[in-house]
RNA sequence: UGCCCCGUGGUGUAAGGGUAGCACAAGAGAUUUUGGUUCUUUUAGUCUUGGUUCGAAUCCAGGCGGGGUAGCCA
């Protein structure tokens, strides 16, 4: 399938200030503690990744890049966090590793899952048990719930807690060979139930479910919760510096006693930050399942989605997603980032890429009464300006045209410097056309302009300020185009659709005109329309030689700026 | 209510005892056959109160504010 073209991430700049997780890898080669790093991103396959696990991403995949270590051996692993049969999908997986590449990084051989280390992580429990430091216990969720006290109280031990260690052996094994039902017990750490920390008062480690898991099938009924299970994954495969977000801060003390406690190989150190939010963003999992489900979008890839598969579908180049990742930073404070900020990042990569074309997004016609009749004239037209070596483009001109009825007020004010009656503009590389007379339907409304046109003007004419894009009609395609905008109204959206959802988030303009060439477009070929914005051919909808075009983000809009002020 | 983490221009972030810097946004101007791009420029900040120090955004204490945390989710 035709997908946006990815680039792999370069080599980043060794100009930017370290961050403080950067801070602290650098210390750690420089001492000597770690001769290379290693970093894990480790997803649960159970949903599509989103602009937050990008931010992660490149985290995590680029400290490898910047800190190649002793004989380049720095890496970063791609791992499904896969210890819940009854939420994940092997689907997923997929997805999940096609977001990785196109974000531009490369995982190599290093591709796991968390399931590939059930053995390891039944052998360690046992250990765990052997040592007293883990029991089976029988309490009812609501039991164990009531006994692990409160905030100020210390929990109340089960009466199953000093069983020993024989006998909580052989309880593991019933639960593990399949003897009880969901839920009957679990086995739980034997830590402490005083504790401030309540993620040290006793926790889980492993439950039963009797669920078929999508790549162990059915050979285990017992599954290890995440925080048993993340420590121990990290150390089996030797990761140095594992980075998460900061609801697992008060996680961390368990983390470290299952290292402390547990036979593993490495000592990995987890470290955590801020996640991403976003200005008019929902972000959360939970939420754009929610507007999937309740199909208030068109799915995990509607192009307003902040998923990586609706980015990509709108248009984002993964460079800009990188750049962006870069400028935001890494920090423990929770923060917002300005969703003007991504764009920008969208438009720059874009600006220093892609071709211009001309097209009408709402057209107007304009008839030149003095153009000779019948006549076609090529313009050459500028490919991309900041790109010389694109060339240029020959664009047929004619009598009878589509502008852009943005372009045209009937009572224009002065610092409006477009088309209006008696006015003259600039067709951008063509001719100065000055407005002679409005023509209007039944209800007022302007349907068509006469103009006349000045032959001298070819090659500049008269200095005039306004400056429009426009498309012979005779020779414009028509294109569906659909207009994109934020999902939300607010700042920080809490999910209420209701109050919060834009109504405008998407128009659709069903006939667009452009210039011949954009009907050749390929799916996943992105041009910006000059004056409008940077759009692609949409690779779902669109048919050879019928492209549908999304708009990807529009330009800078000064005139807009002036216009909302009065 | 306990415990833990965190407070720097409007926003995102640097500086970790010694000139508060950068980017975005906003304003002004220049350039421009895209009201784009580019360039110049202006505005604007260390939560608070004490303490240590010749000197505190930085170290200490209290306060205030924000966040996390009582799944057999991750």
């Amino acid at each position: 399938m035709a997908s946006p073209s990815s680039s792999p991430a370069p080599p980043p700049p060794e100009s930017a200030p370290l961050d403080f997780i950067r801070q602290i890898v650098a210390e750690d080669l420089a001492s000597g503690k770690h001769p290379f790093v290693v970093t894990r991103f480790p997803p649960e396959p159970n949903g599509y990744l989103h602009i937050g696990h990008a931010k992660a991403i490149c985290l995590d995949f680029s400290l490898p890049l910047e800190f190649p270590g002793e004989g380049g051996r720095s890496r970063c692993h791609l791992r499904m966090d896969d210890t819940n049969p009854e939420k994940e999908e092997v689907e997923y997986v997929e997805s999940i590793k096609e977001d990785v590449r196109w974000l531009g990084f490369d995982f190599g051989g290093h591709f796991y899952n968390a399931s590939d280390y059930f053995d390891f992580f039944h052998d360690c429990a046992v250990h765990l048990i052997r040592t007293g430091k883990a029991y089976v216990d029988f309490q009812s969720p609501e039991e164990m719930k009531a006994n692990r006290g409160t905030l100020t109280e210390p929990g109340t031990p089960s009466r199953w807690r000093e069983a020993t260690p024989d006998e909580n052996l052989a309880e593991f094994a019933r639960m593990r060979a399949g003897e009880y039902p969901d839920g009957h017990c679990v086995l739980r750490a034997k830590i402490d139930l005083a504790s401030p920390n309540l993620n040290l008062r006793d926790p889980a480690l492993y439950r039963i479910v009797h669920a078929e898991h999508h790549h162990t099938g059915n050979r285990w009924c017992i599954y290890p919760m995440y925080d048993y299970a993340h420590p121990l994954e990290d150390a089996k495969e030797e990761v140095t510096h594992s980075l998460c977000t900061l609801e697992f801060e008060a996680h961390r003390p368990l983390y470290d006693w299952v290292i402390a406690n547990c036979p593993v190989p490495a000592k990995p150190r987890q470290i955590e930050f801020a996640k991403l939010q976003l200005t008019y963003t929902l972000i959360s999992k939970r939420n754009l399942r929610r507007l999937v489900e309740d199909g208030v979008v068109d799915g995990w890839d509607d192009p307003r989605m902040p998923t990586l598969a609706a980015l990509r579908r709108r248009g984002f180049p993964p460079a800009a997603i990188r750049a962006f990742c870069q400028l935001i930073g890494i920090t423990k404070f929770h923060s917002r980032t300005d969703l003007g900020l991504l764009e920008k990042c969208v438009r720059d990569a874009l600006n220093k890429s892609v071709p211009r074309y001309f097209g009408v997004l709402r057209p107007l016609k304009v008839t030149v009464t003095n153009w000779p009749a019948g006549h076609v004239e090529m313009i050459e037209a500028v490919n991309n300006p900041e790109l010389p070596e694109l060339g240029s483009r020959e664009v047929p001109m004619s009598g009878e045209l589509w502008i852009e009825q943005d372009d045209f007020m009937e009572d224009p004010p002065k610092e409006f410097f477009r088309l209006g009656p008696g006015r003259e503009v600039r067709l951008r590389y063509a001719f100065n056309i000055t407005c002679t007379e409005v023509i209007k339907d039944d209800q007022g409304r302007v349907v068509e302009l006469k103009a006349t046109y000045d032959p001298d003007s070819r090659h500049g004419g008269r200095k005039v300020k306004g400056i429009i894009h426009w498309v012979s009609a005779a020779h414009a395609r028509a294109v569906p185009v659909r207009l994109y905008d934020r999902l939300w109204t607010v700042e920080e959206p809490t999910g209420d659709v209701a109050a919060e959802l834009n109504p405008h988030s998407l128009e659709t303009l069903p006939a667009a005109m452009v210039e011949p060439a954009v009907a050749a477009m390929a799916p996943g070929d992105r041009c910006q329309f000059e004056r409008l914005g940077y759009f692609i051919a949409d690779t779902k909808d669109s048919r050879p030689g019928a492209p549908v075009f999304n708009r990807i983000v529009g330009l800078k809009d000064s005139w807009a700026k002036v216009a909302a002020k009065k």
